[in-house]
RNA sequence: GGAGGGGUUCCCGAGUGGCUAAAGGGAUCAGACUGUAAAUCUGACGCGCGAGCUUCGGUGGUUCGAAUCCACCCCCCUCCA
């Protein structure tokens, strides 16, 4: 391969994406030229969630910088589980189901990496292809005896499963290490992959592949690993009231996926801003300026949103979400055309039809989730927190009929500041 | 096996016969203020329009009346063996 322009490493540390290196100058100079590198991503659902986004978008960040990234989608590590900080054995999936999830993160994966720019063309590899077939005597023999026990068990990232009373690790989890480090063996041998990546939380497997590839190979591999995402409130990253922020535009909407970034907090933005974008840290720093020295809201926010969305949704799923945020919170939702209406249902606004009248103010609150109890809607719409069509509901005795709907047949319901339902009559 | 302590509304945690749907704190939600922020302030926070109804590990009992007393059972923690 050929020398590259870009100087990754200094890159990602200016994003502050480098938790931890081996052989850090080394490895500096040794992605002076294109090589390849890998990053896994198991089947533990059926979609990718933005915690993956970050080693997902290191890979792109990788390839732009002229390197070749292989995406691993773990059809066998995922049969399997990975234990590491995990404070409990978790159940394990079926064949069936894992092969599902295989197929679907395969999918996702590719939508980042670039397959046809010639020598540093991504790949996207299922560890199942070499594991499957391995039979046991062969793998205790060839790869167990390279493993030593006392050493696996120093890793942090079993110790408390080890130490923890009550908790314990099967066989099958503590086995996993080694099947992730064969993993990173078997890249070395099929296509000279000479570095993994992860998060934080992988650097006991990445190292024990590391170990295992000088011992078979006799070759030197390098590991980086990228800090997890945190909030500076210390709660936990990437769930919203309604879950997980999934990729999958059919598990979190382009809408609430764009809604999310916006709602990112002062302290967090910039962060976000290194971690899932690809604006330059000198960009982003120049933003975060023009931020401080204004007064009022910061664009930070909406420049995340639009450059994430655009990432994981495209451009119409960009537009998707700006014109549902718009339409919904100038409160001016006399803009809307009926197809625009008809559009919202199927951007992902949460929806509710109903068959002819859709029934009494609170009824509807309760049906569409939006209170969770009669009582609770009374409540809301005496504090003024419920509107429907952008009109304030002063009482509890409004009914939805068709006089007061959009177009006859819907009516946006919001409840407090950002919760919108949309209720559509279906004849 | 022996001795002690405990299980209260989402969480922590008061409450030891009526004034207790149950103090206080946290979380959450709403309103005001704002930037669809943060901080702050106000309010709500079992269900019911309401009279009222259903809650305090479980099941029975005492009582006009129990989260509070009694019996048995289940679970958790600590100490001893």
């Amino acid at each position: 391969m050929s020398a590259v322009s870009i100087d990754i490493i200094s890159d990602l540390e200016a994003r502050g994406l480098i938790s931890q290196m081996t052989s850090g100058d080394e490895l500096r100079s040794f992605l002076s030229e294109g090589r390849t590198l890998y990053s896994g991503f198991d089947p533990t659902a059926e979609s990718l969630h933005i915690g993956n986004l970050v080693p997902l978008l290191a890979l792109r960040r990788f390839q732009i910088a002229g390197h070749r990234p292989i995406a691993l989608v773990g059809g066998a590590t995922g049969l399997i589980g990975d234990p590491s900080f995990k404070a409990a054995e978790r159940q394990l999936n079926s064949n069936d189901i894992v092969a599902q999830w295989v197929s679907r993160l395969k999918g996702q994966v590719s939508q980042f990496l670039d397959f046809d720019c010639g020598k540093n063309s991504a790949l996207v590899v299922n560890n199942l292809d070499w594991v499957r077939d391995l039979n046991v005597l062969d793998f205790l023999r060839d790869v167990g005896k390279h493993f030593s026990v006392n050493a696996m068990i120093q890793k942090d990232s079993v110790k408390q499963r080890l130490e923890r009373e009550g908790a314990g690790i099967s066989f099958t989890e503590f086995s996993y290490m080694i099947l992730q480090s064969y993993d990173f063996a078997e890249l070395y041998s099929r296509h000279e992959c000479v570095l993994q990546i992860g998060g934080s939380d992988q650097w006991g497997n990445i190292t024990g592949g590391i170990d295992l590839t000088r011992r078979v190979h006799r070759a030197q591999v390098f590991g980086l690993t990228i800090p997890l995402v945190t909030k500076a409130d210390g709660q936990k990253f990437g769930k919203t009231e309604t879950g997980t922020v999934w990729l999958d535009a059919n598990k979190t909407s382009p809408y609430a996926f764009y809604q999310f970034w916006l709602n990112a907090a002062d302290a967090d933005v910039y962060t976000f801003l290194k971690f899932f974008t690809f604006l330059s840290p000198l960009v982003i720093a120049e933003i975060e300026d023009a931020d401080k020295s204004a007064q009022g809201r910061p664009e930070a926010q909406g420049i995340l949103a639009k450059e994430v969305t655009r990432l994981v949704h495209g451009a119409e799923g960009l537009a998707a979400a700006e014109r549902i945020s718009s339409a919904l919170f100038s409160g001016d939702l006399s803009a809307l055309s009926a197809q625009d209406c008809e559009q919202l249902k199927l951007d992902g606004l949460p929806s509710t039809a109903v068959s002819g009248i859709a029934g009494n103010i609170v009824e509807v609150l309760v049906k569409t989730g939006l209170a969770p109890s009669n009582k609770m809607a009374r409540e809301f719409i005496a504090s003024g927190a419920v509107s429907v069509n952008g009109k304030k509901v002063a009482s509890d005795e409004l009914s939805l009929t068709s006089d007061v709907a959009l177009f006859g047949k819907y009516f946006i319901v919001r409840r407090g500041k950002k919760l919108f339902h949309l209720v559509h009559s279906c004849e």
